[in-house]
DNA sequence: GCCGTTTTCGGCCCGACTGTTTTCAGTCG
């Protein structure tokens, strides 16, 4: 039966969470249903699935009401509560809320007094002057309201950009910052410091010997576009490609506890102040106040304010509360995260037999400059389409070209491999006697993407069951910010992954992240091996790895968790075909 | 609505800003 994705329940509990504050319930009532949300899109396995057998309370937060709202979904694609509030509160409600100043308490006024139903009706109230008629609404909300109305604002949510992007601009800002005369020290923070998949705005802490100076300095970097002065020790600006950047210059003395604070995330930081307030410790962005003697802590340095709590230091990576904190109260945490240098292979990449921009020995060449000990060449199969597919012959002769490449350049082993695709009915298109005279394969999904969870999970399960593919390339064909994942079970592509001994691979295209953090984890947790994989189509994109390392650091790997990070003497052994 | 090395009931992170208000609720990060 087809069941609905963790994204789809999630989606759900989401909008009743909003439908009840829109209602006026207790505002703990609401987050219940966020939290919830959150839980459901972060796990790992089907939460559907979980429910149909009664265990969806072990999801933290989630307990007998939400399993029988999740329940009612599943069963009856609806939640009568659901249903109940939507006939009372017209979907345009909600996007009166995406304006700044507009919360849901604001919006249900304006909706009960008024009759505001949609961004339309709110325009003509506001020129109407009508709105400040309300109480705790006037003449200035009218007119930022018709502002931000024309900016377009509430018409969809604020964009999220790929972090590469993010980084880069953050960097500049920070590196720019840190050379002008007043400042001391200067850190991104945020999303970008994580390395999350997206980020929304960039964050940056500083110290100065002249905090005015330095936040005024802000607004005379090239890439900012307008500023503002947010207070004595902070600037707000945009960037010309409308990224918002938010500066803080405090005390160093205080910078630790800034820092911390604005790394965030929101989730790691309710859960670390909960904990704290257990304890009898208040944490701000200021300082930890002890309840016990009535003083302020404030720390220089990270390390400082977690060591107050009782915690070891935590990656930022991280800092998602995904149990990270109760890990670092009790040594849980991973010693060392992988990092860039420790892969000595990369086991996916295209060059021109296929749609890559550069030849079998450029790319090993560049490889070999990155100090890796063993690539493949896994170029497009027969059946890829776009006018770039290697038909059988053309495969034979470019395992011809690799030997020839390989016995020629030293240092490095080049594996002639190729990236074949499953086919709806889960087979790879070459024929195995093929695949057998290759050194590695890599099997992806590149075509039917719509057909369905079980068809989808049957088809990746029985790629994983193939005698010559060793690894499963971009498991969710997901891009990020632009196209969902496919529906396939990632629990079931897991455990036949596990049993069968198949890598999968952290793609590392930026816009890619495929396993994605929470995916990766689970399947290292259930055993199997990852890798993490360029999929570069040229030699400039090789770096790209930087990207997967990311998501592998956020899936808590370290450099014995990720396979391509072994030498070559023991990876090789693990491929099927070497078994 | 969830949850429990004080609790099965009564809590549930913290502070700044805003516009409107005579002391603050709502919003935001």
């Amino acid at each position: 039966m087809p069941d609905y994705s963790n994204l789809a329940i999630a989606a759900a509990l989401d909008e009743l969470g909003d439908l009840y504050e829109l209602d006026g319930a207790v505002i703990h009532r609401v987050l219940a249903y966020r939290t919830a949300a959150r839980a459901i899109r972060d796990a790992p396995m089907s939460v559907g699935a979980l429910a149909r057998e009664g265990r969806v309370t072990e999801l933290p937060g989630v307990g007998r009401t939400l399993e029988e709202k999740i329940l009612a979904l599943l069963d009856t694609g609806s939640i009568p509560a659901a249903e109940k509030l939507r006939a009372r509160f017209p979907p345009g409600l909600m996007d009166l809320t995406r304006l700044p100043g507009l919360g849901p308490k604001r919006a249900r006024q304006l909706f009960d007094q008024l009759g505001i139903d949609s961004l339309d009706a709110l325009r003509e109230a506001a020129e109407g002057q009508q709105l400040r008629g309300i109480r705790g609404f006037g003449p200035k909300f009218e007119r930022t309201v018709i502002e931000a109305l024309d900016a377009g604002l509430g018409e969809q949510p604020a964009p999220r950009v790929l972090l590469p992007r993010a980084l880069g601009l953050g960097e500049q800002i920070r590196d720019e910052l840190r050379a002008h005369h007043a400042a001391d020290r200067v850190e991104l923070a945020g999303s970008a410091r994580r390395l999350a998949d997206s980020v929304k705005d960039l964050d940056i802490i500083a110290t100065a010997t002249d905090p005015a100076a330095l936040a005024a300095a802000l607004g005379e970097l090239d890439v900012i576009e307008s500023a503002s002065v947010a207070g004595p020790n902070a600037g707000r600006a945009r960037t010309h490609n409308g990224m918002p950047v938010d500066l803080r210059v405090v005390e160093p003395g205080q910078f630790g506890n800034l820092l911390q604070h604005f790394t965030g995330s929101a989730a790691h930081n309710v859960a670390l102040r909960e904990a704290a307030v257990r304890r009898g410790l208040h944490v701000s962005e200021y300082g930890i106040l002890d309840d016990a003697s009535g003083e302020t802590l404030h720390c220089e340095t990270e390390e400082g304010v977690y060591e107050r709590l009782g915690l070891a230091w935590i990656a930022p990576e991280l800092r998602e509360g995904r149990g990270e904190l109760a890990a670092a109260a009790n040594g849980g945490l991973p010693a060392r995260l992988i990092e860039v240098s420790d892969l000595r292979g990369d086991l996916h990449m295209h060059t021109t037999a296929s749609d890559g921009r550069n030849s079998i020995e450029q790319m090993a060449r560049a490889a070999l400059e990155r100090g890796y000990e063993y690539i493949a060449i896994t170029d497009h199969s027969a059946t890829h389409g776009f006018g770039n597919d290697v038909s059988p012959d053309e495969l034979r002769a470019q395992i011809e070209a690799v030997a020839e490449v390989n016995a020629r350049i030293e240092g490095i082993e080049i594996l002639a491999g190729s990236e074949v695709n499953i086919l709806p009915d889960g087979s790879p298109d070459y024929d195995d006697e093929l695949l057998a005279a290759l050194d590695w394969v890599i099997g992806s999904v590149h075509t039917s993407f719509g057909i369905g969870e079980a068809e989808m999970t049957k088809r990746m399960v029985a790629a994983c069951e193939h005698p010559y593919i060793d690894a499963i390339g971009h498991p969710t064909g997901r891009k990020i910010e632009s196209r969902a994942p496919y529906a396939v079970s990632i629990d079931a592509l897991v455990e036949a992954a596990a049993r069968t001994g198949t890598m999968i691979e952290i793609n590392s295209a930026p816009d890619r992240r495929d396993l994605n953090d929470v995916h990766a984890r689970a399947a290292h947790d259930a055993g199997v091996r990852i890798l993490v994989n360029s999929d570069s189509h040229g030699v400039s994109t090789l770096s790209n790895v930087r990207w997967g390392i990311a998501t592998a650091r956020r899936a808590w790997l370290g450099r014995d968790d990720v396979a391509n990070a072994l030498p070559w003497a023991r990876f090789a052994p693990l491929r099927k075909r070497a078994r």
